[in-house]
RNA sequence: GCCUCCUUAGCUCAGCUGGUAGAGCAACUGACUUGUAAUCAGUAGGUCGUUGGUUCGAUCCCGACAGGAGGCUCCA
């Protein structure tokens, strides 16, 4: 198998049989024991019908498979020991530089990625050159896990799932309700700065506007069912994406060459039914707000408009100091055409469009084929959860196919009618998504603007918790967000429990402040901060919430 | 959807190859009136995910379903 990024897999049939837990330690001491007999790497050109005999008389179909497709002249065997294998290399020099094995998982994968193959059992696990290594990366593992959307967004109290509601459609809790609609006002300014206008559209559309749009050809099947209604033969589908219903928009009136492009944004909740085993979180649901919009512009300012977009989207990533991203040209699987709508024509306006656009933003890209929509390409920014999976937040795409489905219009200054172009867009992706990942990027210590709370009163005892409701009075007179602890507990209980919380500020109230009229200020994770009178803390966390120091955009 | 594994109190977890369950935290009650990461005591809380089966008897064994974890496939 071959080395991942983390580590190497095998994958194996076992036939009927499956492969057991406590299989693990013995095949990691049978490993162990290899890597001891320190042997180097031979590597070998070979015939392809040597390679063929060889893997007939050791009865290995993968390996036939495998070398059916290769052509002679480019097949290489690598022999470590007394273990020979078809490999295009390269191999360990020697085994010797193998200290510590662990198996990590068991996985079913199909042979050669594809769903209508067998599967084989795949077995995960990494090396090390030391076994204290292999202990860190471990403790690595654990500390990563602790950052997990899921388990920080439960203790925090930001979302939450039923299984009486249903799988894949999370509940937003009132803290992570508070942090959305601050990403959305956020979103929604920079927006209206560009120029985009919010539109509001139905959950439901008519089956017939999917059927226009190539929805109901491709997801139909595999969607959530349709809504029916008294009236005999009517269909309604849960909406699965918002373009359709913009492009409808759009055509409510006659639109002229002066009027665009016209940019029409909203928070769309979504639904689609997502199969069971790709549930995750809040990364992969079934019900979902996009922080959508359309764009529909002339030819010849796709490309300004496109170039646009990547600014609102480095703007997002940047506001939230995402730095880690990669940006993907997501194009067609030039094997399997069949997989999309629309003429050669059009997409490689499209593909042309998306590449000169991304190259004059001076933008750093990594192209993919075969990871396009199934009506246009697109330019993706890919970020990685704390486990290192890679997730879609932002998306831009450029789409000729649905203006024509659509037979949308404007009018030109030659006074034909012509169509315009299609920008979809979303630089978060969707709201539960990128939440998701700005959990776990940040370990559920929120940005101060956007945190559910900001600080937390903390009197000393009973005896001030008159002035501490005071004080909280004049925070919410400035705007500051705080929660006051009034439980008969002592101070130190109430840090802990505050520190647990990840509240920021910890503003701690007794008979000096009291007396002084000032106010204990402890940040979370760091410690005491001294004193501050109420005004002079209000200035602070005003400076300290702002988004961006020097924003521009 | 597929493969492997998991599901016990609100949360985190115990439960010795079958005899109907325990802890800590949280909650509630009371005492303490507290100075920078957990005060003490008491009370209450579970048809052991649901549902079939095997058994004299099932949290425990087998099956189905649901939900979850890690992958694969998919991702408008």
């Amino acid at each position: 198998g071959p080395a991942i990024e983390n580590g190497f897999y095998y994958d194996v049939d076992f036939g009927d049989r499956s492969f057991s837990a406590d299989e693990f330690k013995k095949v990691e001491d049978k490993m162990l024991e290899l890597a001891r007999q320190k042997s180097d790497y031979v590597r070998k050109s070979v015939s392809k019908q040597d390679a063929i005999d060889y893997f007939t008389k050791k009865g290995d179909e993968y390996k036939l498979d495998l070398i059916s497709g290769l052509e002679d002249g480019q097949i290489t065997f690598y022999t470590q020991g007394n273990f020979t294998d078809l490999c295009r290399g390269p191999h360990i020099p020697s085994t010797a530089t193998i200290k510590a094995v662990k198996l990590l998982s068991v996985a079913g994968a199909y042979w050669r990625g594809d769903e209508k193959n067998k599967q084989l059992t795949r077995i995960y696990g990494i090396t090390f050159p030391k076994q204290s290594e292999l202990t860190e990366y471990l403790h690595l593992l654990e500390e990563a896990k602790k950052r997990d959307h899921r388990k920080l967004g439960k203790e925090l109290e930001l979302f939450a799932f039923s299984e009486k509601v249903g799988a894949g459609l999370p509940l937003w809790l009132p803290k992570g309700a508070m942090l959305r609609e601050r990403l959305q006002n956020f979103l929604q300014k920079a927006q209206l700065k560009q120029g985009y206008e919010p539109v509001i559209t139905p959950h439901i559309g008519h089956k017939d506007l999917y059927v226009t749009s190539g929805h109901y050809d491709k997801y139909g099947a595999d969607s959530f069912q349709p809504i029916k209604t008294p009236q005999v033969g009517e269909e309604f589908f849960l909406k699965p994406m918002n373009c359709p219903h913009h492009c409808e928009i759009y055509k409510t009136k006659p639109r002229s060459y002066r009027d665009l492009p016209v940019r029409f944004a909203e928070f769309g909740t979504v639904y689609r039914y997502e199969q069971s085993g790709e549930l995750h979180g809040l990364t992969r649901v079934r019900g979902f707000t996009q922080d959508d919009a359309h764009l529909f512009c002339r030819p010849d300012q796709v490309k300004e408009e496109f170039m646009k977009v990547i600014d609102l989207v480095l703007h997002v990533f940047k506001s939230l100091d995402f730095q880690n991203y990669t940006a993907q040209i997501s194009l067609r699987d030039p094997e399997n055409k069949t997989k999309y709508i629309g003429s050669d024509e059009n997409w490689e306006k499209a593909e042309k469009a998306i590449v000169e656009a991304a190259q004059e933003k001076g933008l750093s890209t990594v192209v993919e084929l075969g990871e396009a929509a199934f009506y246009g390409p697109k330019l993706d920014f890919m970020v990685k959860d704390a486990l290192g999976r890679k997730w879609q937040l932002g998306t831009i795409q450029v789409d000729y196919n649905l203006p024509e489905r659509f037979e949308l219009e404007y009018t030109g200054s030659d006074n034909q009618k012509h169509r315009p172009v299609m920008i979809h867009r979303a630089p978060f992706g969707s709201m539960e998504r990128f939440v998701a990942v700005l959990i776990e990027h940040c370990a559920g210590e929120f940005p101060l603007w956007l945190t559910p709370e900001q600080c937390i009163i903390l009197p000393i005892s009973e005896r001030f918790n008159d002035y501490a409701k005071k004080v909280l009075e004049s925070f919410n007179y400035s705007d500051i967000r705080g929660l006051i602890d009034l439980r008969d507990e002592k101070i130190g209980r109430k840090i802990r429990d505050a520190e647990v919380k990840k509240i920021p500020f910890m503003v701690i109230i007794g008979e000096k402040e009291q007396e002084s009229g000032t106010l204990s200020i402890r940040k979370h994770g760091e410690g005491d901060l001294g004193s501050m009178t109420v005004e002079q803390f209000a200035e602070f966390i005003l400076q300290e919430s702002k988004i961006n120091k020097e924003e521009k955009l």
